[in-house]
RNA sequence: CGGGGAGUAGCGCAGUCCGGCAGCGCACCUGCUUUGGGAGCAGGAGGUCGCGGGUUCAAAUCCCGCCUCCCCGACCA
């Protein structure tokens, strides 16, 4: 029988997260505190959702851009609350072709300043509008307690910035990108159903007006942030100048966004799906989708798996192929598992003779008999039913430990195995800090049925609205 | 920065109290037998015991100083 290869999730969650990305190879720690190495399994997959991100990114009219890694100091400084928010975990570079540098200059924590500067330059007039942005890079922000993909100080990540002629219209983008590229993206790629909803003033972007977020539950039932989307109003427009000449002929300022989601999406795959026995990945994510695993090598059955995964990848699917079978058939089955491949197709002697195959599936264990001419329609089938599993698991998760309160003190003790959903007006002016002390924090504001708050709508104008509070990553 | 721990093989640890050949598990290498749910046996390689000093015939172990890392509290995608 098989000896548990991970610290089990119920014993130590964070131990556990640790050997599954440790084990099915995601990352390892950086030589610098706080920095990762991303190995290629692991990169494979963030490579899969780059590619499902920016798909989407352009469908929304965004064009692909790259900007400097390094900033003037000065930059940072000219929006107030931008530069406040982040001063505490920048990196600053002071020497450089070794001597002292006149102006220091800080490794990008984010690049709304040196976007904006150039956004300043490229905006004349409405005709330029809107001026829609994104990059893919890597950003710095020192972070005093690290964990891999989680938090760690430098990761990878795609910021956009748009620039828009009115408020109206900036929030619009800013909600698309949220619901059309985020939930889209996180519900029906990686199958992690989300909720979306707005922060509070104190868990707000530096410098933006609104910040629009979507929130995951995890397995041991605390939240991770998974993406955000600003709107910034005119605050970085009137720091950079960034004006155009309207059709009327009058000076306007620009209404802005900023936008992204990071490496981060990998550590909410992890404790999303992640099993007992490793790494569960939604089929539309795994770099391998199948993997037709040799059981025995005896009377054709290496070539009948050859043949076998050739068919299937002629379908188009992402199959491996396992004949090592100088190694324990049982050894292999358990590394295929830790690294969460959906589907395994066994191919052996034994059911070759009756003609058939097993298929089994990683999200819920089971097991099947194929026969082999039906195995390509079988397997296409079993994807979209794990994906559609993991979804509803997860969802079933987050429904079955989110209760309603009407009180601090209850929140605070629901908070313990979950989420509450408070109403707003109880939470009050000083709510926040009390549950903030508890450990606790506001992850989202929504209408009252779940839905987005609208346009101008505040705590106090609807008095219908809801937080959603709980403990976080 | 406040509170608590730990530095010994790639990883995880024992040994330290009471000084006496630097060990165990996993991983790694070679060979043979295995192979349908982490195989077995035999052999092998791998060490600045965090760093510096001191005591001693002898220091991973005792003494002094320093460094680093991890965990818990205030910030963050």
């Amino acid at each position: 029988m098989a000896k548990s290869v991970l610290t089990s999730q119920a014993s130590d969650f964070p131990r556990w997260y640790q050997d599954i990305v440790a084990k099915a190879e995601l990352a390892d720690n950086g030589p610098v505190r706080g920095t990762m190495v991303i190995r290629p399994y692991g990169y494979a997959i963030w490579e899969m959702m780059q590619a499902e991100i920016d798909v989407r990114i352009k469908a929304a009219g965004v064009s692909n851009a790259y900007f400097p890694l390094l900033i003037p100091e000065s930059y940072l400084r000219r929006e107030a609350e931008h530069v406040e928010g982040f001063s505490p975990e920048l990196a600053v570079v002071t020497y450089g072709g070794g001597k002292q540098l006149e102006e220091p200059v800080v490794v990008r924590p984010t690049s709304e300043t040196i976007i904006n500067s150039y956004f300043a330059k490229w905006i004349q007039s409405y005709r330029d509008l809107p001026l829609l942005i994104n990059q893919w890079a890597n950003v710095v922000r020192w972070e005093l307690r690290p964990r891999l993909f989680l938090r760690t100080t430098e990761f990878l990540w795609q910021e956009g910035h748009t620039a828009h002629a009115s408020a109206t219209e900036a929030r619009d983008f800013a909600l698309t990108i949220l619901s059309d590229v985020y939930q889209d993206v996180m519900e029906n790629v990686l199958a992690i159903p989300v909720l979306r909803g707005r922060k509070t003033d104190n868990e707000r972007f530096a410098g933006a007006t609104t910040t629009w977020t979507c929130e995951a539950m995890m397995r041991d039932s605390k939240a991770l942030q998974m993406g955000t989307s600003h709107e910034l109003g005119q605050n970085f427009a009137r720091a950079f100048d960034i004006t155009y000449l309207d059709e009327s002929g009058t000076q306007s300022f620009v209404w802005q966004t900023s936008w992204g989601v990071s490496t981060r999406l990998m550590g909410a795959l992890v404790m999303v799906h992640g099993d007992d026995n490793g790494l569960r990945l939604p089929p539309r994510l795994a770099p391998v989708q199948v993997v037709v695993i040799l059981a025995r090598a005896d009377d054709g059955a290496a070539e009948a798996a050859v043949t076998l995964a050739a068919e299937l990848r002629s379908s188009g699917l992402r199959v491996d192929l396992d004949t090592r079978t100088d190694t324990s058939f049982g050894r292999r089955v358990v590394d295929w598992e830790l690294k969460g491949v959906p589907l395994r197709v066994e191919v052996g002697p034994r059911d070759l003779a009756e003609g058939v195959v097993v298929l089994a599936r990683r999200d819920t264990g089971t097991k099947t008999s194929v026969p082999l001419p039906g195995v390509v329609a079988e397997v296409t089938t079993a994807l979209d039913a794990v994906h559609g599993a993991l979804f509803d698991e997860a969802a079933e998760l987050q429904r079955s430990r989110t209760v309603k309160v009407d009180s601090l003190e209850d929140a605070e003790k629901a908070a313990a195995s979950g989420f509450a959903v408070i109403p707003m007006s109880v939470v009050g002016a000083d709510g926040e800090t009390t549950l903030n002390r508890a450990g606790i924090s506001v992850r989202c504001i929504q209408s009252a049925d779940g839905g987005l708050p609208g346009a101008g709508d505040d705590e106090t104008s609807d008095s219908s609205l809801v937080a959603v509070v709980g403990r976080a990553y």
